[in-house]
DNA sequence: CATTGATCTGAACGCTGGTTCAGTTAATAT
DNA sequence: ATATTAACTGAACCAGCGTTCAGATCAATG
């Protein structure tokens, strides 16, 4: 607290004035996060195409994750710092994303132009490789965001059994 | 250091009879999983062909890390309360760890099995997908660790393209 | 039996961190 | 000019934490 009151140019007690407690700070950040993270999801026009919602959708969750590395850190290393009841609430936000790639993965597979052993797994597995991403990627590395993003993409449809023989 | 005290029994003063701080202890258990980790690969009869080497790879993964879901949670999660010399080394190992499947993917490419855009971004991602695993598996879960397992193989042998036409 | 050495306790120390609050400051309204 | 309100300070409070240490305990040794 002290801290963010520094940076603000503020003593800590000031902080009070504008949250109960710490907790609500935290449970702030990190609800904003989710329903930012939500809410560009929803505005977006997503192709009819799975092949392409697929290609949308990783070049979506790459940008996203890949503008704000601070807030993905934190939302992930705070989450157990949560109320109960907190908790609750960002994991339901957190579900909710995931049932986005589940369900179109679903659709995919109905179509027949995704085959996975499992769609459940692999929507857990793409979330992961792809939100990973932010654990190495620094933008004056190897790669541009473009180039990842490119990358994933050819990863993604081959995971997801794009083109796949019979 | 008093609850761990406590679970061995004993006041929290006692502890420094063998350890010199909180830090080493931590140290010690990071590099002792890590360490764990690399010797078990290392005795490990890896396959010559590339597609039955990675699944060996899936599914020795896949079973070290489920097979310890506290120490994995504790290593990532307490990774930046280390020391810059002890976080050096602990990343090495790490490093030492990726390279494994680094290689293990050049070999598949080199050798027409795989497929992949990149091979550096497709082990960050193979090594991704499958520790993502340990966020929500639980044993009386609808997945018995042996069905886990062979959707991740079937998973990754169509990340890695293949069978992929051509 | 006395001594040594290892082990542990119990209390303390210093520090940090979240939080509170009486009092000051400054802006706004009457 | 005075009264009111909001915002902030500075200091304190309290709990928790890692760590230290003098003294107690106890087994092993000579």
């Amino acid at each position: 607290m002290r801290q963010i009151a520094a940076r603000v140019g503020v003593q800590a007690g000031a902080i009070y004035n504008y949250t109960p407690d710490k907790q609500a700070l935290l449970f702030d950040l990190l609800r904003g996060h989710m329903a930012d993270l939500l809410a560009r999801w929803a505005a977006e026009q997503v192709p009819h195409d799975p092949v392409a919602a697929l290609d949308h959708f990783v070049a979506f969750h790459l940008d996203f994750h890949i503008q704000r590395p601070d807030l993905v850190f934190i939302s992930y290393m705070e989450l157990r710092n949560l109320t109960e009841e907190n908790f609750k609430e960002i994991e339901e936000m957190r579900r909710r994303y995931e049932k986005i790639v589940y369900d179109m993965i679903r659709k995919g597979v109905l179509s027949g132009d995704f085959q996975v052993p499992d769609a459940k797994i692999t929507s857990f597995a793409l979330i992961a490789m792809l939100t990973g991403v932010v654990d190495w990627f620094r933008e004056d590395g190897r790669l541009s965001s473009t180039e990842l993003t490119r990358h994933y993409c050819a990863l993604a449809r081959q995971t997801f059994g794009v083109n796949a023989p019979a």
